[in-house]
DNA sequence: CTGTTAGCGCCTTCAT
DNA sequence: ATGAAGGCGCTAACAG
């Protein structure tokens, strides 16, 4: 135990030194017969030792097969892992055939980026089998970001419940009622902020329902009387179809229900005789749109135009209008919502939001949030976007082909 | 120091109970006059415990306000972290901008999903400030999948260097040369694998050239005998424009270079008169391929035909045609690659690749690699999808529009 | 400039 | 069915 050449110090020789193939900064050490400091003081503080000690350790560290300092075991040690998670509350696999989702995404990733961030994408599984919350449960980020989740959802209590700098997108902000508590029994640490939800809390949103209401109301000011509406999903999975009272009275997703308020609001300020009609799509998909459009306008054949609450959405509808040969916007009128894009090579008339400007201002957000600030709640500003798919209702037989 | 009932063992009171606002599993068992095995059993093993302390631990946890384990101490401990990293090279701004990236990245995290493994999205940041690695070395994950890096590049190699389950997309699996060893100098343990870069590390492709072949061939058919080529980026940044020989030379992404060689490989096997003009895009969006589509005609009037490595680049291609009044296809051929959801709208001739089952077999191969076996390089057809953008070769001045 | 020490928060044999 | 103890790999004080 006593031998000259300092032995190495202690207990287990079974497996401390090097076993599971993996080399750690102590062993690293240990082969420079230097300590762990150093090592450690190589790779973060490069100003706390001579350049040629560090210019050994990094080689030998080389030589040896180490990577540098285990980022996880830093992240626990320095207590911030450099992630920030992005909630979705549907399947990530269409999560991403939204052009507008992934636009937002890009655009967010980008302004996070700025800081060294990096983005988890949490999705609660389409597989009923495991937990939905798990993801958010149990990933280890910084800050959450809220893309989409049903309003009194389990899954944003889940959200709210960890506690951490939260950015929720294009919904409100919940108001801190009971639930979870987490400010600890023992409040006499006066020092200490207390522990408010809403001081981590920011939202970032754009005016849904001024959109909506721009759009509904140029269909009204050209003449038409019977409108068609192809609504978003309105809550979690059920399937679509025509909306019932009883349904539109549960709406949980907060730009489906700002949408469709806008529109009624545009409705009420009208001429008495017009009429919405209301189908649900089951997934915000092209395909789900045609379908949508295809059955709206078979049950209600005096429908001239339709709303659609998205551009992909609408693009099915103008599908649906080439496969039945009804011209646009002649015979029927069609609006978006979004503007991605592809739609002025479609001359979709939609309703532009800043979808890139809000991906930035929602990581902006974080970071402040990241910085012990408090950043005040930002709401964006919607724009209508006039382009060919909406014209006057013909009053007679509509022409069978446009003009020029 | 020495009161009657247990004094918390230990040195500085001024931190161990509480402090910082955020409750440990530690605390939880104090209060609950329990020891902390009982409590972390209470979340990870409830057969290890009675289901009625089991429930007493989880009411004072929530009491407390502690949301369970911390995940990140969790994943020190257990060695997983459950997150699967995506490396791009690119600034992650314009990766989503390429619907074919978002499908794919759709398609995986689903197929990942399924095992309860999360995505985190690495990318190169833009800004020339910050280290490029470092996302990727420092990124605490279980595996890393390669989505695109130029071949050679100092991040491929920082990615092989964290010899971890890898599997890399669209891009040959590199010969595992020199550089960084991760063997150990002992390597006397006979019982743990030759920890061989190769076993940990998978490949999964498309026909790329194949592809490029048939596309170049079938254009040929048509009689064109000019063609222009838009291709996507060679290499790292540089601004796109004419492609010269030397530039060709240089090229880095493997993509790009298949389908290159493809084009080729099309015109060696054809009339000797057949020529290629290429020029690179600076980046992959519709816009790049409009101004390259513009600068190519304008420099060789020629030309009656476009191939062009991309939808999105054969997107900016139609808007050119449109801006020029030449119509398509009777005065230019327009030839896509991908076959994006929309391109079929477009009546885009193109080459199809199986984006979604890309993404899925990636995640199938990390699986495999992450249950220790070694899954076979996996290369996936490509087929041509002729629709109305292409046509023969005008043999005296084209008609001015479309029949029917 | 370099070394020692004390945890970050948890999980998991091993004993009881 | 429950408790005690030893790290996972690293970093940040604090001494020398």
């Amino acid at each position: 135990m006593s031998s000259s050449s300092a032995p190495p110090s202690s207990a287990s020789p079974s497996r401390a030194s090097q076993s599971s193939g993996r080399i750690t900064l102590r062993e690293v050490a240990r082969a420079l017969g230097v300590s762990v400091a150093t090592v450690s003081n190589a790779y973060n503080r490069p100003d706390q030792l001579s350049a040629a000690l560090r210019e050994r350790v990094l080689d030998t560290a080389r030589t040896l097969g180490y990577g540098g300092p285990d980022p996880l075991a830093r992240s626990l040690r320095r207590g911030r892992t450099g992630v920030i998670g992005v909630v979705y509350d549907a399947p990530l696999e269409y999560a991403f055939a939204d052009p507008a989702a992934a636009l937002f995404l890009g655009s967010l990733a980008q302004s996070l980026q700025a800081a060294s961030l990096n983005l988890l994408l949490l999705a609660s599984p389409g597989d009923p089998q495991t937990d939905p919350l798990a993801p958010v449960q149990g990933a280890s980020v910084d800050g959450l970001i809220v893309y989409s989740a049903a309003q009194d959802s389990e899954l944003l209590r889940a959200v709210m419940a960890r506690s951490m700098p939260t950015v929720l997108v294009d919904q409100p902000v919940p108001v801190d009622q009971a639930g979870s508590v987490n400010q600890p029994v023992l409040a006499d640490q006066p020092d200490l902020p207390a522990q408010d939800h809403r001081a981590q809390t920011s939202g970032v949103q754009i005016d849904d329902a001024g959109g909506a209401r721009l759009a509904a109301r140029h269909l009204m000011d050209l003449g038409h009387t019977h409108i068609g509406v192809l609504c978003l999903e309105l809550g979690p999975r059920q399937g679509g179809g025509p909306v019932t009272p009883e349904r539109e009275r549960q709406v949980a997703y907060h730009p489906t229900a700002e949408r469709l308020r806008g529109y009624r609001e545009a409705l009420a300020a009208g001429p008495s005789e017009t009429r919405l009609f209301l189908t649900e799509a089951e997934r915000n998909t092209p395909s789900d749109g045609e379908t949508c459009t295809l059955e709206l306008l078979r049950s209600e054949p005096e429908i001239t135009a339709l709303l659609c609450m998205s551009d992909v959405l609408a693009q099915g509808a103008l599908r649906a209008a080439q496969t039945l040969g009804l011209s646009v916007p002649h015979r029927l009128s069609v609006i978006g919502y979004d503007d991605l894009p592809g739609s002025a090579d479609l001359k979709l008339t939609t309703v532009w939001q800043p979808t890139s400007e809000k991906g930035q201002r929602v990581g902006e957000a974080m970071l402040e949030l990241l910085g012990g600030q408090t950043p005040p709640d930002v709401r964006l500003p919607t724009r209508l976007v006039v382009r060919g798919s909406t014209a006057a209702r013909a009053t007679t037989d509509a022409p069978l082909h446009p003009p020029g």
